[in-house]
DNA sequence: AGGTAGTGTGTGGTCTGACCACAGTGGTCT
DNA sequence: AGACCACTGTGGTCAGACCACACACTACCT
C-alpha cells in the first residue's frame, strides 16, 4: 500500500508501515498538540523542514497541513518573518461549517435534520443561559452586601457560574432595528444574534457547532425569504421574538426561554417553506435549491 | 499569491485568481455535489483527470481529495477495476471525531464543554424518543381497529412520526450484560448504546455529532475509571441507568428519559473525575491525560 | 546621521515527471 | 476448461524546479 518511504534516519517520528505518510506527518502533529509542545500561537516547521525530519515527501507534509487547514488547526502565510508560515490555531467554527456544509451537499445530512438539531441547541442554551441568570441573580441578592463590604468586585466572569454577558446579543439586535437591512443583512446579523447567545455560554462547542448548522444552510434561509408572504411582517415579528427572548433570559425564566427559542426558530423555517423540522420522524422529501457557495 | 496555473484550456471550471488551486478543485467537487451530478457511490475521475480538466497540478488535486477524504466526503482504493479510485461517500461521523479531537488536543475545545454538549443532546434525544413512542402510542390506540379492518400494517417506518426502532440498543443492552466486558470494551458497548439512540431519531446530524463528541474523549472517559471507587459496582450502576432508560422511552415519558439520561451521563463524568461539567460557568482548569490516540 | 532603494533569503504555492505497489483485465499457454 | 502472467490504470510518494511574496539587511544617496 506504501511506495518506498524515504528510509534517510528520520530525526524525529518512527514511520508507521501501512499507513499513508502523510497520515504520519498528521499523528505526528496532533501527537504534539496533545503534548503540549505544539500550542495555539507557535509556528510550525517549514514544510521542507518538516519533511525531512519526519523522513516523507514534501508534498505529504502537505496534505497533512492542508488537512490540518481545513480542521482549522492552523493558518498559513506566504513569506517571511513573523506572521508568515503554518501557526497553529484553534478555529473550529469554519471548520464545522465546511464539513456539515459539504455533508449537506453529498446528501449525507439532510436540512431537516440540521434545522431540527440547530433547535435543540437554541433551546438549550437559552434554557441553561436563563438558569444562569436566575442563579446569579439569588446569589447576588444573598451577597451583594457582604461582597461589597469585603471590597470584592462582583466581576461576573471570575466568580462561580457567572452572570451570562448578553450586551452583544442586544449590541446586535440593536443593529437590527436601526437602519434598514436587506433580507441577507438582517439573516446574516440573526445569525450573529444567535451565535451571540452560543458565545454568552463560553461553551465553544456549542458556539462552533450552531455556527456550522446555520452557515451550512445559510443559502437555503435566504432562498426562504421568496416563500414568505411579507418579508416586513415577518422581520417585524423576528426583532419581536428576539426581544423576547432576551428578556426572558433576563428574566431568569428557562422554560419561557426555551419556548421562546423554538417557536422562534420553528415559526421561520415553517413560513419559509422548510416544512416543519420534524423531531423523529423520518419525514418527507426536502426541498433543494440555491447555488454551490463557495468553499469557505 | 498564486504560483503560474497551467492555463491551458481548462476543460471543465474557469479558474479563480486570488484562490488556491486545491481550493479550485473542491469548489469545483462541491459544485458537482450541489448540482447532484456527484452522488454518493459515484466514482470520481482519476487524479490525473481530474488535473489535466482543471488545468491544475496533480499536487492541488490531491489535497483536495485529502480534504474531502478527511471531512467523510470520499474513499480511495489503490489498484485497478471498480472499487478502486476515489468514491463518493457521506460518513460524517469520522470527520466529525477528528474535528472535535485535534481540536480538543489544540485546547480550542474545552473536555467539559464537550460533556455538556453531549449532555444537551443526549437527553434532548431520549426526550425525542419518548414523545415519539406517545405520540405513536396515542396514534395506534385510535387507529389499530380502523387499520387492521383496512389490511393496512401498522409498519411503524412508513407512517407519519413512526416509533422508533429500539431494538439496536436493547440487543448492545444484552451484550453488554452477558459475558464479563473489561472496562475499556464495557465502555465500548455504552458508546454503541448512547450511539444506537441517535440513530433511532434517524437525525444523522445528531448521531455524527454525538459520535464524535463521545470518540473525541474516549481517551478521557476510559482514564476515568481509574477514578472510581469500584468498578463493578459502577458498571452495576450504569447497567440499570440504560435499563431505565429505555423503560422511560418505552413508556413515553419524556420527562423521565431526559432526567435519565442526564442523570446518567452526569454521574458517570463526575464519579470519573471530570468535575461535573458546568452549563455555562466558566469553569476551573480540566485534567489533561492521555496519550494520543493516533488518528482516525 | 537618517531615510531610501535595492538585494538576499526563506516561506508557502504550484507544477512536472518519475517511480512504486496494487488489483483487476484479458490474453496466452498448458 | 483451467491456470498462469503480462498489461494497464489507479492511488501513493518523492524529488526538483520554479514563482510570488514579505521581511531583513545593506548599501546608497541626501
Amino acid at each position: 500500500m506504501i511506495a518506498p518511504r524515504n528510509e534517510g534516519m528520520p530525526a524525529v517520528t518512527l514511520l508507521t508501515p501501512g499507513t499513508r505518510a502523510w497520515e504520519d506527518v498528521l499523528a505526528h502533529i496532533e501527537r504534539q498538540l496533545l503534548a503540549g509542545t505544539l500550542a495555539p500561537g507557535d509556528h510550525l516547521p517549514s514544510e521542507r523542514t518538516l519533511a525531512t525530519d519526519l523522513g516523507v515527501g514534501r508534498s505529504s507534509v502537505r496534505e497533512a497541513l492542508r488537512v490540518l487547514e481545513v480542521l482549522g488547526l492552523l493558518r498559513t502565510q506566504t513569506g517571511s518573518g513573523p506572521g508568515s508560515g503554518a501557526i497553529i490555531i484553534a478555529r473550529p467554527s469554519g471548520a464545522m461549517s465546511s464539513l456539515i456544509r459539504l455533508q449537506v451537499a453529498a446528501q449525507g445530512f439532510r436540512v431537516d435534520d440540521v434545522v431540527s438539531t440547530r433547535l435543540i441547541l437554541e433551546t438549550a442554551v437559552a434554557g441553561q443561559l436563563a438558569a444562569a441568570v436566575a442563579r446569579a441573580d439569588a446569589r447576588h441578592a444573598g451577597d451583594a452586601v457582604h461582597a461589597a463590604a469585603r471590597g470584592a468586585a462582583p466581576h461576573a466572569l471570575t466568580e462561580g457560574p457567572g452572570m451570562p454577558d448578553l450586551s452583544p446579543a442586544t449590541e446586535i439586535l440593536d443593529a437590527m432595528e436601526q437602519g434598514d437591512p436587506t433580507p441577507t443583512e438582517f439573516l446574516a446579523l440573526d445569525a450573529q444574534f444567535h451565535l451571540s447567545l452560543a458565545q454568552a455560554t463560553t461553551n465553544e462547542v456549542i458556539a462552533a457547532t450552531m455556527t456550522g448548522l446555520r452557515d451550512s444552510i445559510e443559502g437555503y434561509s435566504i432562498a426562504g425569504v421568496a416563500h414568505l408572504e411579507s418579508w416586513h411582517r415577518t422581520s417585524d415579528r423576528l426583532k419581536r421574538e428576539h426581544r423576547a427572548i432576551v428578556d426572558a433570559i433576563r428574566d431568569g425564566d428557562p422554560e419561557a426561554a426555551s419556548a421562546a427559542v423554538n417557536s422562534h426558530i420553528t415559526g421561520y423555517y415553517a413560513e419559509a417553506g422548510f416544512g416543519h423540522p420534524s423531531p423523529v420522524a423520518p419525514a418527507s422529501a426536502h426541498s433543494k435549491q440555491t447555488e454551490g457557495t463557495t468553499h469557505g
